[in-house]
DNA sequence: ACCAATTTAGATATGTTTATCGGAAATGTC
DNA sequence: GACATTTCCGATAAACATATCTAAATTGGT
């Protein structure tokens, strides 16, 4: 019942990307560092956002990532949904016609409702407000 | 970001329980056939209900299992948190002092709040409502 | 007292998540 | 063109979730 831990360091990964200048490339080592996130572990977690096209990668001296768009449109989900599929409350909370008693089941709509409300939530926060309520 | 199957397994067979008369005794191989659950996991799911004492227990034959409690005294949270023990969206989500960054990060209030509401929702569903809104 | 039904407990197997390590591929700089 | 820096990719290992199987303990019915 919680997002993996690669979800929440891609998060705070990408929140140190949005506090840059969205010019200057930041190395994946330098992140680990300051986030505090294992950096073998972390290298992987930015190859899948790279993938997921969330953020621009370039290699080799002087290299390094940055956001691939305005951080107003990055939003909360995009970052968790790209590192760990979409959110599922519970195997029967995408649709009735998941679980084998499908309509019959009372205890679906309960999911479903929540999963809904979990994900607006999600979605309506984005990057550039949280640069915003933050202290440094 | 899923429950474990063992949870929901453990509401569908409280479910199952619920909508029997609460003086008879259901036997765990009876549930598992009619919800569709593997019955040796739901053994031990039964065992660990048993212990959080929501339902009774009784062995030998004749034997089963029945709620321990009247069924609109029993939540769907009550049932969720003991098997997956307490609801946490992420590491950080019950307190800011979870993470290294503490009062610092602008994206633990998020998951804060969105937790409260996930768990005030499955607080506020008890079983007597669920057998109410079933077709069956 | 015996037997069948039933929960309880422990050992085991498989897959996924988390994490680490090492090397290969790419690229700016000198 | 050589070199240092950096992302990319595969193999590996520990921890947990899922699931199965077997044996043990308990208890009502005959």
């Amino acid at each position: 019942m919680q997002i993996t831990r690669q979800a929440d360091y891609a998060l705070r990964a990408m929140l140190y990307l949005a506090r840059m200048d969205s010019n200057v490339r930041a190395a994946t080592s330098q992140i680990a560092e300051e986030q505090q996130i294992p950096p073998s572990f972390l290298a992987k977690i930015i190859s899948q956002l790279s993938i997921a096209g969330l953020i621009n990668t370039s290699r080799g001296a002087r290299g390094g990532v940055s956001l691939a768009r305005d951080a107003e449109e990055i939003t909360l989900l995009d970052v968790v949904e790209a590192i760990d599929g979409p959110i599922s409350l519970n195997v029967c909370s995408h649709s009735a016609g998941a679980c084998p008693f499908g309509e019959d089941c009372p205890i679906q709509p309960i999911w479903s409702e929540a999963q809904i409300e979990l994900v607006n939530k999600l979605k309506s926060t984005n990057f550039a407000q949280l640069v915003k309520n933050s202290r440094n």
